[in-house]
DNA sequence: CATAGGCGGTGCAAAAAAAGCAACGCGGCC
DNA sequence: GGCCGCGTTGCTTTTTTTGCACCGCCTATG
């Protein structure tokens, strides 16, 4: 869209703190960048830089404004992807911000299948900590987030949410593994891996251990929980996920047992898009999708009745 | 707002249904619009008129293209108002749309009132019927409207409801005068004058009087709450109003009553905006007055006591 | 049935807008 | 103090947009 590309420019400028820079990032010469800002600030009747020595930087005014950029990018988006469905194209493009968990089953499994009735729709998904996750939506940078314990939930709506219980990895012949229900404290006292600090099921951890008079004291930190699941088994430690993170090996290299609810709360693995936005064809009808997958497997877990085609 | 020109031609062409007409109007050749048109369609993907003989027509990508525009253009100049009120002017325009009866007294006392601390504020007033009003807030005309018994409500989002009582209005010498409570049945036995079918106040007439055996029939009917007022007193004629529209003149050259509850509904005086859009600040301030003057109203009548200033 | 008038679209030259280039003043920084 | 990088500005060049004349098409109308 031509006619948005001083918006453009002014993103480039906020982005990179300095005209020059944003004039070279977007093939210009700082002089014609310098002018189309001034001009627009001119029209606009209000600056939107501050400048300061060594560059520029938003004010609050040019804060609002890129806001409403970003709206109304996302907004025009929705308005072409209304007017292809309409004329029966279904086509579009999905971006969707995720924790970690979903990315080995869910997710792949959820967008092939979706693609298979839809194979004019692309995807992009990043993968994010639950904190990311929700900057990525309020800034209009993806439409659906799918995270694990969210942090603010201003300006994140809801549509769908289920419990999923802390679950304890292990190897098979670990101690633990004869027990039945494991405990927290068992746990701790094992050696122990854990996510590093911006994740939830690391938040959860914490939360729990507080209460008790054992410590969390990980050998092992990471935020790859790729790294964790793996890790279990050369050190028969115990590392932690959630179940849709999880699916029971064929070779028996590891197993799970979810932690007692007594110990750890139950967290939400919630499904939100952007307070208040009207989300594109492909975007919304993929989320009703992802709802009701949630559903099926808050209740019946990987082993859901195959939905019919 | 320069790059925005594309859309006001893209409207213009729409409203006078011809591109020529279209280029005249915005004083540009029929050439240059009619390629602006074309480059324009061909960067969104899709035609936005279909072209018939003697000229061409919005088709329905049209439609939501012009309703991403103004969507748009709201949001926009919502963000010049809040970065207008951020650097403390307080400055800014606010659109309502209202029913005749707000007209005489109600709305201009609340603008003067809200002038008298913002004289930077500037107001638009579009008398509209009630369909009208929903239709001024769906196409981003207006911000606000405050109209009786709404029709539609779909995208209308309420702020503020009070009740009115469907109210007669009569010389001081009228026989009904003497009772106490006002029937419907015997407005309808003597000589009576209504608005016009497009009217809230003619609405609850017309299904208030479907259950009883009288037929409403109007020696006058007009779109003028004022005729209607001033008529009443030439030919000792019952005429119909409702209380925020209504003050006993000192003259007392017309008096009023409620009509009884029994025969006719409280009508419902609502104060509402296009649902979940972000109103400039001048207008979400002034709906914010306007919400608590209508309950005052709704609770003491026009001798409310006095807000301190 | 012909033709006059309106319509959207196009080729080409003129005009206007934007961009590039080079230089200036200014402030931090080694 | 010299240097470097910053935003900014005067002037020229390039690109984009516009106006003008004209085309082919359709419709209404005498």
């Amino acid at each position: 869209m031509k006619h948005l590309q001083t918006f453009r420019l002014i993103e480039a400028v906020a982005r990179t703190g300095s005209m020059r820079k944003a004039a070279e990032d977007m093939n210009l010469t700082a002089s014609a960048l310098n002018r189309r800002i001034n001009r627009f600030e001119e029209e606009f009747g209000f600056e939107l830089f501050e400048r300061v020595p060594g560059g520029v930087r938003l004010n609050p005014a040019g804060e609002l404004m890129l806001h409403h950029y970003r709206a109304t990018l996302s907004d025009l988006a929705r308005v072409q992807s209304q007017v292809a469905d309409l004329s029966g194209e279904r086509r579009g493009h999905v971006s969707i911000a995720c924790s970690q968990a979903l990315v080995p089953y869910f997710l792949p499994e959820q967008i092939a299948r979706y693609r298979k009735d839809h194979p004019g729709v692309t995807f992009s998904v990043k993968v994010r900590d639950r904190t990311q996750a929700e900057q990525e939506l309020a800034s209009y940078a993806t439409d659906l987030a799918l995270v694990f314990e969210p942090v603010y939930l201003v300006d994140f709506e809801v549509l769908q949410i289920i419990p999923q219980p802390l679950t304890a990895i292990m190897a098979p012949d670990h101690p633990l593994n004869a027990k039945k229900e494991i405990r927290l404290r068992d746990c701790l006292d094992s050696v122990h891996v854990a996510p590093s600090l911006q994740y939830g099921v690391r938040h959860l951890l914490d939360f729990a251990s507080r209460t008790g008079s054992r410590r969390l004291a990980p050998v092992l930190e990471t935020d790859s929980f790729d790294l964790i699941r793996h890790y279990a088994r050369h050190e028969r430690a115990i590392g932690f996920q959630i179940p849709i993170g999880l699916k029971e090996p064929t070779d028996g290299s590891v197993v799970f047992r979810p932690v007692s609810e007594r110990d750890v709360p139950m967290g939400s693995l919630i499904l939100g898009q952007m307070r208040g936005r009207t989300l594109p064809v492909a975007s919304a009808r993929f989320a009703l999708q992802l709802a009701a997958a949630l559903t099926d497997f808050a209740a019946h877990g990987w082993d859901g009745p195959p939905r019919p085609a």
